[in-house]
DNA sequence: CTCTATTGCAGAAACGTTTCTGCAATCGCT
DNA sequence: AGCGATTGCAGAAACGTTTCTGCAATAGAG
């Protein structure tokens, strides 16, 4: 740590009497050294109130244990995102300090990223965009990364995800029967966990003679999210899949202004759980995330790419499906 | 920016066939180069993939641009506490990096602390505990912090707040009458907004002819809070202040249980507000906090101490009342 | 009493920059 | 042609550590 003026290592040979070399092998223990001097050193540092210069100490070691952190922006940042930021930053964090590294909080948007001189060992990004130019700029500026989610126009690096695929494949082979035409309502950018959440979809499509079909919302309005509601209803839908959460209550709400029920119109499902699926008037089936044992996997990875492994290791973190009211299961 | 083999300013320079002091002038636009030198030399760097350590900067610049982060134990951590943390790391997170310095989330644990070798510049401290040993951490290393809330044991520093005692004397004085016996119900580790809102409610009570009695809730357990509540309730308290958002919900169903109504039985008011308590099946009156102003500013506090100002500013926050069924205006 | 081993410490290099100073070489004047 | 000013660059110091190497002085062995 750091600040201010600080008293040196020579401050402390000064004011002993001895040589630099002397007082850092009192301070650290190492070297040959009697006792009494060990110690009249030691006391001398204390007085002087002596810590050793971090950046010094970084600048031998070549790294100062820090690791980026770096989120999507918040963006359209729906509230129900926070609980998941705020999972993944925790857990991640808790990881790297138990380590004795430093989590830093970096924006998603290079300029601003490049004005900063931190000297990062590693970093973090959740959620890349497609071509995210905040991974080209690690790459530039030879930064290991990992990331949460993935950046599908960009091969070969290391990611850990949710495997969302086999998840809504598997939700959906439990609650929607076959020869069913299902309506997938997306909104915003196109994340990577979206193309996973569909690809499951068609996937679970192929095995049962059903299709589905993609409607993108313009935004989370009253008045698009109705749209999309009754051109899906009105298309013989018997299923809906919403991208997230928040996006499944609001169809649920649209659904219900219209006084169309699930299960009994249509089924409904979220691609990602939270609690206020659990509490909405009707509850809604989705698939439980692990956004802690995902951030300190990630952790765990990014720790070890910075002790020296060589490369890559990509994995899909297996989940839960949680089955309520609003898409039932269909065996049994 | 670093890691890995780093091409140095001085492999630069040997491909280039010019000296260190050439490359450093070249790249900075300093000194007096010809052109074509300067573009020869930037070439060379390109083709080399040269970044400059920014950890040789720091030690020539003493400091890196590092702001610790420190929020108190997620512990208890109440989900509507999410969101207050939430805004006040990306609030503080923001204001810091636009002004080039990065945020480095700390743990609130001492021992885990010292065992990081983080070259701080400055540190924020959110909600410090009374005598928290943090703050003497940072003290005994020099780290020069400030921070939101107050350790009300330590005098002295820089700090911002709430004005949460001027707050809660307003919304009194605007929704319970005179002479009205008031239980103030408080959980958890004593925090300094809770001694703030203390001394608003005693100076409304000197100024009302009331009286404040204190109710500590063991556990926010249905049963610990149906026992403040009986309690409350049996001793002819006209009036509740929770502690948080989260406690007034917890007491607003321990008193529909019991069927007790709000305002008609018992006036009920929140020191924190939240979303929550707006779409509470009573909506309940509240002091409104402002967790980002109060973060913006935190942080432009610490830059300016960083940039070498002297001291302290202490500031309280002033606040806007929030008044909704649970405790109507007796006023009008 | 001599020869080797050990002890107690200091000097210096290395980590990667920036910047101050200095020194040739060239240029412009008279 | 001679002189000062300018140009183009290199050397070295400084930032604060750790660690490798080296060198006296002392201790121990024969």
């Amino acid at each position: 740590m750091s600040t201010k003026r600080k008293t040196t290592i020579r401050d402390v040979a000064a004011a002993a009497g001895v040589s630099v070399t002397t007082v850092s092998d009192a301070l650290s223990g190492k070297g040959r050294l009697p006792e009494e001097t060990r110690r009249r050193v030691q006391s001398e540092a204390e007085k002087l109130g002596y810590r050793p210069s971090a950046i010094a100490l970084g600048l031998r070691e070549r790294g100062l244990g820090l690791v980026g952190l770096c989120i999507t922006p918040a963006g359209e940042a729906i509230l129900t995102d926070v609980g998941y930021w705020a999972t993944i930053v925790t857990h991640a964090s808790q990881t790297l300090l138990s380590e004795g590294l430093a989590p830093v909080l970096l924006p998603h948007n290079v300029d601003l990223l490049s004005t900063l001189k931190v000297p990062l060992d590693g970093a973090i990004v959740v959620d890349p965009l497609e071509g995210d130019p905040v991974l080209t700029f690690f790459e530039r500026n030879r930064v290991r990364y990992i990331t949460i989610g993935r950046d599908l126009t960009r091969d070969n690096r290391s990611w850990l995800d949710d495997d969302n695929a086999n998840g809504l494949l598997r939700l959906l082979q439990r609650t929607v029967p076959a020869r069913t035409n299902v309506a997938f309502v997306t909104i915003g950018p196109l994340k990577s966990y979206v193309v996973d959440a569909l690809n499951g979809a068609n996937q679970w499509a192929r095995g049962s003679d059903s299709s589905i079909r993609i409607f993108h919302a313009e935004s989370s309005d009253r008045a698009d999210i109705g749209h999309v509601v009754s051109s899906a209803l009105g298309q013989g839908f018997g299923a809906i899949v919403a991208q997230h959460d928040r996006l499944a209550l609001h169809l649920l709400s649209a659904m219900t202004e219209r006084g169309i029920e699930a299960p009994k119109d249509v089924r409904l499902i979220s691609v990602t759980d939270s609690p206020d699926l659990e509490s909405a008037s009707t509850p809604i089936s989705a698939i439980r995330q692990r956004p802690a044992q995902l951030a300190e996997l990630t952790a765990r990875g990014i720790i070890e790419m910075i002790r020296g492994k060589p490369d890559i290791e990509k994995t899909l973190l297996p989940l839960e499906i949680v089955i309520r009211k609003s898409a039932p299961s269909i065996v049994g």
